[in-house]
DNA sequence: CCAACAAATGAGATCGGTCTCATATATCAC
DNA sequence: GTGATATATGAGACCGATCTCATTTGTTGG
């Protein structure tokens, strides 16, 4: 029965065509509308023009949903990501967006805040909006049973981007940062500091504290160890006297720095883990009249543009941030296609020298 | 013909649970599992029981593109954006990102490069996946016939964040960045300068130029116009002299900076229309040897967390970003649900003043 | 002129939930 | 006991594109 369907001319709120709109424009089936538009299969010149000058008239977009269905593919990426708005993320989101696109994929987005609950239910909607695979930022070291999804049935691929979950059997893409930090250190040894402080962000912890989280994330807690090693293997006594765990926001990490720097003596060198560390330094030693590169040097992870045309430049531990996620999308888009295998890639990183750690001669590594 | 499907227990490979798979499981019709899972319409407590039993056994998820197919929703919005990994755009996106998970919707973000090509296949893609809405970073003031949707049959509802389009009827959410950079001259006027050089981001030209691009976009001719405008209320003749359109890549922004800062005599003041121009800037007045805020002012739009503990602290055009974002999605929500019209706002702007200006004596005046 | 084959098109199943409508069973009133 | 009502469940259509398989039409050779 016609009962008043769509495909009559001229009230108003009519739907978007679909395919059968096409075809009957054209006066074919759909089977015929479909090799048409899709190029595919035998189609005579005059049909085709039939109908995609109907498509045309109509405004026709395939409906990908439908597509999916059957297909089975959506041609979605999820990512999973702790803080969109943080610059190392934003960049590797960036690299990951353009290396989808490149093959047709496109990204969806979750933001979890590093919140172990928020990461699980990403999982999940992603699951259920069938997406074909996912880059996730995991927010735990311990908790990571939602990332298993193998059991009871094929499932998604999914790549770990940035840090590294120990008994996951998952590919996953990160940086050295154990010897990256240990790196630093010695560089700060071998500049005659011996009273050296560590800033480690990491979301898992209230304010600011002294002692290491119980789910501290892989790569805050690789970058404390390097730390760590590299100041024993300097001979010098690791203390934690001088080691903060803070969150990212500005106050807290202000806090925390505060609390080194106020120490008597205090150290003459910082290693921040990441941007929002450092500049919570910065902040607190511009406050007590500190001047970076002179009374006090620091180096941080990340080379936002920024750190280069400060005064003083600053050193920092750069990695490859764009690669990072160009590299995580192209090892879950290998495993989609069946030809990837797990892969654990760690990329290096490098220390750019600038400005902002002094040399101090014998007479002052003793006056300090 | 039962031919082997699925619903047997032990082949490996076996596809994930439908929801008939569950049912047939729990004896009981799809319908009734249906009910069970969505918990709508009539089962009793021992089918509910025996229905949620067996989809946890079974590892059952609700396949959302079906589900999406029948009603017409897919609970996602794409975000058509410039270039994700700038700061601004992702604090933005971060803000769209929540505000949206706080209804159940995702978010798909694709990347422009402000390119006017990858903004149609853009909106292409995202009505193909049927998105629910839009926000979108227009990349062009002059093309926007992609973006009108609603001929020819209803379609998709659309927000546009950041850049007003005349002559596009639909919401938007911007800033006043006319009177921000005209508040932001006067400053300067007021402070004893005379010379103000202005820096436009734009990704409509190449490298840098002196002229005006062709499409420039709504948001940098805004931020031109009120620099001009506050120049000329300052009896001051506008002159192109000191006016610079340039691409936001470090280099180009340098190169812009140079050709302005290497004139004769110079200009005493600068304002940078974002953080690329001003990074630009400052590089550059380091390496001829000006120090900001003494042989240089400066102001910038945006507020980066590394701007406030910068030597000397800048002075910056705040602007609500996150709100932005979030503002941007409520329009968007809300005409989704029916209940939206037409709007576009304006969000105030403020001048945060640091220690980037210098306020020139008469004599100064004169001797610079 | 008819068989054999190629070219072009159509009919209908399918993907996996959801929802309407019909049916079956239980409960109650008179 | 019969009809009215509430409760619980099932059958089947539907969303829209794709793809297999069958059918129709056209072409060529003997």
């Amino acid at each position: 029965m016609d009962d008043g369907k769509s495909g009559e001319i001229g009230d108003g709120a009519r739907k978007r065509a679909r395919l059968i709109d096409v075809a009957r424009r054209a006066n074919v089936s759909r089977a015929t509308a479909a090799r048409a538009l899709g190029n595919y299969g035998l189609v005579t010149k005059e049909t085709r023009a039939k109908v995609l000058a109907a498509a045309e008239a109509l405004n026709y977009r395939v409906n990908e949903l439908a597509r999916s269905m059957r297909s089975g593919r959506t041609l979605t990426i999820g990512v999973v990501v702790a803080d969109i708005s943080n610059s190392f993320f934003s960049t590797s989101i960036r690299a990951i967006i353009d290396t989808a696109a490149s093959s047709d994929y496109q990204i969806l987005v979750l933001n979890t805040g590093d919140d172990l609950e928020a990461e699980r239910d990403a999982i999940r909607v992603l699951l259920e909006k069938r997406v074909d695979g996912m880059v996730v930022v995991p927010s735990s070291r311990s908790h990571f049973s939602h990332l298993q999804l193998e059991d009871g049935g094929p499932s998604v691929p999914i790549v770990l981007l940035d840090r590294y979950v120990e008994g996951l059997k998952i590919s996953s893409v990160t940086t050295d940062d154990f010897a990256a930090s240990r790196e630093a250190v010695r560089h700060f040894v071998a500049c005659g500091h011996r009273r050296i402080g560590l800033m480690v962000a990491t979301a898992a912890v209230n304010g600011h504290s002294t002692k290491e989280p119980a789910d501290i994330v892989w790569t805050a807690q690789a970058r404390m160890h390097g730390g760590m090693v590299g100041l024993a293997e300097a001979g010098i006594t690791p203390t934690h006297k001088w080691l903060r765990y803070s969150r990212g926001e500005f106050e807290h990490a202000r806090a925390a720095a505060m609390t080194i720097l106020k120490d008597e003596p205090r150290p003459t060198a910082i290693l921040a883990t990441n941007e929002e560390m450092a500049i919570g330094c910065i902040s607190v030693a511009n406050e007590i009249g500190l001047t970076i590169g002179r009374d006090l040097s620091l180096i941080l992870f990340d080379d936002p543009p920024w750190v280069s045309v400060f005064t003083p430049p600053l050193t920092v531990i750069r990695r490859p941030t764009y690669d990072l996620g160009r590299l995580a999308m192209q090892l879950l888009l290998a495993e989609i296609n069946g030809e990837g295998t797990y892969q654990a890639a760690m990329l290096r990183t490098e220390i750019v020298h600038r400005q902002s750690v002094l040399t101090l001669r014998a007479t002052e590594v003793d006056r300090h």
